[in-house]
DNA sequence: AATGAATGAGAGTTCATTCAT
DNA sequence: TATGAATGAACTCTCATTCAT
């Protein structure tokens, strides 16, 4: 049986993806090149093709695995009962926790992505739109329970979200001394109550 | 006098970062090749040397043109005298406008600068770390005067708008279509009363 | 094992090496392409850079083949114990027989080391400098048994010879025709003996 | 009448020429660019077509330059009624001399009228043939007068002036400090009485 | 007499990719 | 499963040369 040998081979090929996952974080796509990722995984470049049939095969996998259970995630909360507000709280949570996590494969999904062919992006596009859109329903929902606010634009909410944590995602990809608790915290904080001091106030707007 | 000539190598220089910004914005800055930017210029690409002495120079450029009037308007709005929120609103309108006036440039400066040698760098970041500061002042004197709450984290809230904005930036360089003025007046109104309904509220948190 | 190949690494190197030598030779080191050795190889262009990071390696690299049997020879000429005629004919076979063994590369070492940075020049420098005081030695030992005229300046001397030899040098490796040992022998009489005709002399020849 | 305009055009000419001599014999041929000659000059590197029409030409006339002097002194001691020792004295002192008056012209016709095609370079074949030649019955006539051993071939001795005049030549360029009369007086007495103490002899130089 | 601007050809170098072993 | 060797295309950059002004 050969159970061993495919299970060696699944195994490198995940280090694969790691591995061009943190040099395209490094480097960017095509800043980077397949010397670099071989060498990171202690093998020669020539290897690297038993496990990519091509560089943007590599892109294409770090892309796939860096979304894969951030969009998991959001199915879940999505189809969880519970308020608008520990809903929006669980979705930065796991946005922002992916960043460690996954580490540099969600940085080159955010960066690097558009330098895939059509073919291949949508696909990611499929995931990427779908999530926003769970992210967006989940602002109706607030909506009608009151918790948001009648004049927010749900779209514009959700991008801003996703805004929002993919630049502090990058900063905790750049900085591994950042306290992931404490960003999440007040991320979530930002977004559900803003700058301002709120006083006994019936909100313009 | 050759006054006259000087003026036509400082206009086609212009256009040259121009055209620079547009292709590093478009394919990055390692995806770019010399030959897409000479062609946008209607040169061909050894003329491009006449106006740069190399790509990396280019980038070099087109990143300080992205940022220039973005940092002189953060002088001008630290110094005037407004309210934390007026503030607050020209911080964003500056950011956001910059997209679409400075075009690429700054997103170019935000994406690709990190492939700039320290030395070229550094310069670069002082002015980045300047904006970053002034507005750290802006929320800092926004808690004095009671407009921002007592625990929010003011270096954590610049670098918050300041993602925010990129991230919105982002998406006003890859659609045209987009309204900014919409944009600016969401972006403004979400970071300073966030998601939820206010009522009557003390605040928790 | 991997030994045959790390051999066929190496042959391949010195056959570049060979190739750069003649090329540079012919063309000198600015007019020479690296097109031009690689098909004397019988490899493409870009495979040169498999056996060589830059052209300048390649031409540190054979200024080096070039003169490492040289000064060699110096070193055993040097230590031995022979009358000073004996030692100059030596010197001045060893010398001459290099240019036609070694082909090329000393004729490059001769006209193009200039072209090495600094670094890598001294290094040659070193052994070139070497090479030349152990001549002076064999003058300054002429002169103490009486062979060479106490009015000699060995400084001079050496210059001249390695002048002459090189001035051959090239002349040889121009043109295989010429006979080598013909040239080594009147190249040695003229040296000890000059042009003139000298009376009450025993010198055959 | 243009005579003023003739006059300068011609002075601006040999500026050329020296200039590009000195970076010619600097960089070699094809290291050196026409922008370093242009600058030497103090004009700008378009402006260097107005007095040669290529860079080939350049190098045809510092060769040309470079010799002339050299090949009449050689007419005139050719033809003067002198003992062979008198004209192989002003030979060596003509061709050393020239390296310093010619200053780096010399030089460059040695080393890269190789680079020049066929047609030109057939021209300044001649003219060093020639040259080569009178040294040649320089010789012979000293052969005839006794004063040159009777086994002393010619052509080689020929030969071997030249190449020793030229490689000292090179020395006497790249260093300025070097004592041109005692170079001159010391070639001239090696190549006359050798380096062996002549014994019974009254030759002293 | 000189220049600024542009060009086009060619150079060195890098690198994704292939394939026999 | 992995590698050494090679390839060819693409890219950055240089430079002799031209020409209108």
């Amino acid at each position: 049986m050969h159970k061993a040998g495919a299970e060696k081979y699944t195994r490198q090929r995940q280090a694969a993806i790691r591995a061009a996952a943190a040099v395209f974080a490094e480097k960017g796509f095509h800043g980077a090149c397949t010397k670099d990722i071989a060498e990171r995984m202690g093998i020669k470049q020539g290897s690297l093709y038993y496990y990519f049939k091509s560089k943007q095969e590599a892109l294409s996998e770090v892309c796939l695995f860096g979304i894969q259970d951030y969009v998991q995630h959001m199915e879940d909360i999505s189809g969880s009962e519970q308020s608008f507000e520990a809903k929006l709280a669980a979705t930065v949570t796991s946005h922002l926790s992916s960043y460690r996590e996954r580490n540099e494969a969600l940085k080159v999904y955010n960066d690097e992505r558009l330098y895939l062919p059509e073919a291949k992006r949508s696909r990611l596009k499929e995931l990427g739109s779908h999530y926003r859109q769970q992210l967006e329903e989940i602002f109706e929902d607030g909506k009608k329970s009151g918790a948001v606010r009648e004049s927010m634009d749900c779209h514009f909410a959700a991008q801003a979200v996703i805004g929002m944590c993919n630049a502090w995602g990058d900063l905790i990809v750049r900085d591994p001394e950042l306290d992931l608790f404490r960003v999440i915290h007040k991320c979530t904080d930002l977004l559900i109550n803003g700058f301002i001091q709120q006083t006994n106030t019936t909100n313009r707007n």
